[in-house]
RNA sequence: GGUCUCUUGGCCGAGUGGCUAGGCGGCGGUCUGCAAAACCGUAUACGGCGGUUCGAAUCCGCCAGAGACCUCCA
């Protein structure tokens, strides 16, 4: 491709062009969910917004290493419990059952999720309790370098000494002195140096389920170490591309490249990109603010803000409509506008297989497919390149009505490029396949009853012919007549 | 309190020095037995006040408002 992919890299706050350490080739890795409970719509945004840039660069020719982790450990829940309880086995107590059979169900349901979005699965998807040994290792490189120290059997990472060698706050645009002066001091952490100071590895308390033997203590990894272990285990030392939420600049992901810069005295990560957070009516989704949506409510439609459900695509097509860097406001009138604007495209690629081949070409068609990709290696300017898909619709629509001419050529070429497009690259489906459309008794049934009110109308029944017409749409089939006679599809079904 | 970001028409959301973003909704029209749908056309905008400039929604300053991170978070 003629035009180079240029990607906002968040380590020096600016737009740079793509060029991966090996040619031809990109590491990636992607953090993933805890899995601790149901998948939320936050959990969509960074997942569609890496699955467009995976899909992409597979546009682009790249061979790509797609790693996104599952944390099935570790993680630290200070604000409820005084013992600051693990996560995943606080909800292993409630729920009565194994720790890794929480993991087990709410990865399931994660997968599931990123199914119905139609996102790709990733090539290596890496436990951090599969990973234990590895974190152990990083820890001792950390401890000989003399970044780390142990205290009661557990071991921190010195940010002070880090920081007169390398520049820990570098990716969130902080300085140690700011951090000095905002972290806030908990409790049970006078075991630390200083309170900015983070775990690398946590004796656990005698009740503590989810523990390892170490040389130190038995207990479990620091919260922030799996990323910098498992990216270097399957991408290397140095990689190309980690991505994740915003909200995981400060601390996680500036905890990572102290790590991994501690132990390799060098930094992995080449281009750092973060996706932007999902707002509802203009408000953080949070649970405490009651706003808190899973995806299988969404899909369900079985929330109280929602006035309906919205189906995968909608969702995935939503996303793709603002810049993965802009903050996403999630109402119910935009969800319903994407919904539309979704349809009408689909509607589109289904009249482009049956356009007429008129002669010339009155329109651009090379010009609409290098508009749609200079967006998409723009830092993967999906709306615009949705935009120009909507000119696209326009033209047509055109064609259809004889307002408008394309050649054979570019009838073709317009279909290739709709559907290398929609398809592969947004990654979008056309839902009104899987809904019993390729039922085909069903289909002739309809006909059938179609043909029969054409005959209604021909003797000016309208009577009857309204009965069918009325009859189908509440049973879901929305009915048009045309100039030939009808055409008709299915509904998505309002809830 | 510290750091940072944002404020675009009824809603969502691009753009970032001069040229229509786009979607949904509105309005007008085409089509229709009537509808629905679809299609076509069209109006409405850059938070406020200053400054730089031939020219600013776009750059700079101030003010107002919103948000994010600083604590697990996608």
């Amino acid at each position: 491709m003629g035009n180079e992919l240029v990607i906002y890299n968040t380590l020096t706050r600016k737009k740079e062009v793509f060029r991966p350490l090996v040619e031809g080739k990109v590491g990636l890795y992607v953090c993933g969910p805890t899995v601790y409970s149901d998948s939320h719509l936050g959990h969509a945004r960074p997942n569609i917004t890496f699955d467009l840039l995976v899909r992409y660069l597979k546009y682009l020719g790249y061979k790509v290493r797609y790693v996104r982790n599952i944390t099935d450990v570790g993680h630290l829940e200070n604000e409820e419990e005084e013992t600051g309880e693990d996560k995943i086995s606080k909800r292993a107590r409630i729920e009565q059952l194994e720790p890794m059979e929480v993991v087990q169900k709410y990865m399931n349901t994660f997968h599931h999720n990123m199914r119905q979005l139609n996102t790709l699965s990733p090539d290596i998807e890496p436990r951090a309790s599969g990973h234990i040994i590895e974190q152990q290792q990083m820890i001792d490189l950390i401890l000989e370098n003399g970044f780390a120290y142990e205290v009661n059997g557990s071991v921190y990472f010195d940010v002070e000494k880090y920081n007169e060698k390398y520049q820990y706050g570098k990716l969130s645009g902080r300085n140690l002195d700011d951090i000095r002066t905002n972290t806030r001091k908990l409790d049970s952490q006078d075991e630390k140096k200083n309170p900015f100071d983070f775990a690398l590895w946590k004796k656990a308390s005698p009740g503590h389920i989810m523990q390892w033997p170490s040389k130190w203590s038995n207990g479990f990894p620091g919260w922030h170490l799996e990323c910098s272990v498992m990216s270097t285990k399957y991408l290397g030392e140095i990689f190309d591309i980690h991505g994740g939420g915003l909200d995981l600049a400060f601390p996680h992901h500036e905890c990572e490249i102290a790590q991994s810069t501690a132990s390799l005295g060098k930094e992995s990560v080449r281009y750092w990109m973060h996706n932007n957070m999902i707002t509802i009516n203009g408000q953080k989704m949070a649970r405490s603010l009651g706003n808190f949506i899973t995806l299988d409510e969404i899909f369900s439609g079985n929330h109280k803000v929602l006035e309906k459900a919205y189906s995968p695509m909608t969702i995935r097509f939503f996303l793709l409509q603002a810049h993965y860097r802009s903050t996403m406001d999630f109402s119910n009138e935009a969800l319903k506008a994407s919904e539309k604007g979704l349809g009408r495209l689909m509607d589109a690629v289904e009249d482009l297989s049956n356009l007429p081949d008129s002669g010339n070409s009155t329109v651009d068609v090379s010009g609409l497919k290098e508009k749609t990709f200079a967006a998409l290696s723009d830092d993967l300017n999906s709306p615009v390149a949705i935009a120009s898909l909507f000119d696209g619709v326009k033209i047509i629509n055109s064609v259809k009505n004889g307002t408008d001419h394309l050649s054979k050529q570019d009838i073709e070429d317009l279909k290739l490029f709709f559907h290398t497009v929609i398809f592969d690259i947004l990654g979008l489906v056309d839902e009104k396949d899987k809904d019993g459309a390729k039922d085909e008794v069903l289909n002739k049934v309809v006909e059938l009853l179609l043909n029969l009110r054409v005959e209604a109308k021909s003797r000016k029944d309208w009577h009857t012919a309204d009965s069918i017409r009325d009859g189908l749409n509440s049973l879901g089939i929305e009915v048009k007549d045309t100039k030939e006679g009808f055409e008709w599809k299915f509904k998505k079904i309002d809830s």
